[in-house]
DNA sequence: TTTACATGCAACTCTATTGTTGCGTATTAT
DNA sequence: ATAATACGCAACAATAGAGTTGCATGTAAA
């Protein structure tokens, strides 16, 4: 909802990368997430840093999240950043 | 050009504020532009930090700026957010 | 030539951000 | 029940970001 909120959470790399992979698969658990950044993106993170990340994307309603027995399935929502820029662009 | 500094560059609520004033104001020198953020937005901040804003914004090719006599004029550019969040949208 | 003006540059502080490690908890499999 | 799995939470370290102050420089007006 707070564009401040999108702003931020797109200004980094690394959340830009989930946000391409959440886009790709709609539907991916935490962990998943994790091993595939690792491994096709070659993001040497941890799981609690992307946990974090997801914290900062799920603010911005980037991304939604459900727990589902021990999972925590993400989904992606492009609604907040639909038309972020125009206020710049006639 | 780099998709990079041109988020961080969108990532600062002040630097937002530039890009709207520049957007209305096509060609403003520093202080003018500094002026007009104080009396009509608001911000309270020194020509200074201005200046390290508006490195940014140039850096990502946001804003060039033209020295002419002892002003530094600044203009606009909307090319390097034309589409920037398009990957994410179908 | 002074003087004022608009800007540039550098050092410093403060805070936010990013990442890590370590441990705890709930769920699932054996 | 026990062990493995997926995740949450908190403390800490390292770095980057935003802002300030002080001084220097080049241009324009007096």
């Amino acid at each position: 909802m707070h564009k401040d909120l999108v702003f931020k959470a797109l200004s980094d790399p690394t959340r830009r990368l989930i946000l391409d992979e959440l886009c790709e698969r709609k539907e991916q658990t935490l962990y998943e997430l994790t091993a595939r950044l690792i491994v096709r993106h070659e993001v040497a993170i941890s799981r609690q840093a992307l946990a974090k990340h997801i914290d900062v994307l799920e603010k911005a309603g980037l991304v939604s999240s459900e727990k589902r027995g021990k999972y925590r399935m993400l989904v992606f929502n492009d609604e907040p950043i639909r038309g972020v820029t125009d206020r710049w662009l006639k």
